[in-house]
DNA sequence: ACCGTGATAATCT
DNA sequence: GATTATCACGGTG
């Protein structure tokens, strides 16, 4: 397959990464991930991430300590935290903010680009799209084989208050105070995103 | 609603 | 080393 042309800008640089995760979650909207893999590129614009603002966040699994598994957390930001969850299925993060705070973006849902095979909207389906793995765990972002370019923000950016919506993170129920925060967000009526928001909130309530 | 599936981490012997 | 509960999910009904 030949190279890919992305008229969309180049890589976030590092710095992108080292904020406040709640920010990085935002911005990372409209943001392409891409994954070379042989010969293949795969990408998809970010539509869903969440934030995981670091070990006093008791839904963030640094909030265990430093273990292997969240080892990478811990380290510098900039790089991809994958890790493998329910026997099956894998997910893929963003480490933010200064080395040792232990924070992390999830990547929650992509709108497919050309040439992707099966569904990106959810954490795990986006990564099998991709063919994220852990194989993938600590791989920077600023890198060739899993990075994070500019993408398209337009409808992040035009009117950012009424385009970005948030609300309480998905499957954290067990995270007392910290699973009503609103650190989700999520592109408004778009199509890939993983869950309606209606669906969230019935779920979240019960 | 129900459950597959296996890594992970805590808690034992 | 072995046991156990848990799980940032997804498919099915």
């Amino acid at each position: 397959m030949e190279a890919r042309h992305y008229p969309l800008g180049g890589k976030l640089p590092l710095a992108f990464y080292v904020r406040p995760t709640t920010e990085v979650a935002r911005d990372l909207l409209g943001r392409r991930l891409v994954c070379v893999s042989g010969g293949l590129t795969l990408s998809g614009r970010i539509v869903e991430t969440e934030a995981y603002v670091g070990p006093h966040d008791l839904a963030c699994h640094a909030a265990r300590g430093r273990t292997p598994r969240t080892e990478i957390m811990f380290g510098p930001p900039g790089r991809a935290y994958v890790y493998f969850i329910y026997g099956m299925h894998h997910c893929v993060n963003a480490v933010t903010e200064p080395e040792g705070h232990a924070s992390a973006v999830l990547i929650r849902a992509l709108e497919p680009d050309p040439g992707i095979d099966g569904r990106t909207d959810g954490p795990g389906r986006l990564c099998k799209a991709l063919g994220i793995d852990r194989s993938h765990n600590g791989e920077h972002l600023t890198g060739d084989r899993l990075f994070i370019i500019e993408g398209d923000r337009s409808a992040a950016d035009t009117e950012p208050s009424a385009s970005v919506k948030t609300g309480p993170r998905i499957g954290v129920g067990y995270a007392g105070d910290w699973a009503s925060k609103p650190y989700r967000y999520w592109l408004a009526d778009n199509r890939w995103v993983s869950r309606p928001y209606s669906r969230t909130m019935s779920r979240y309530e019960k």
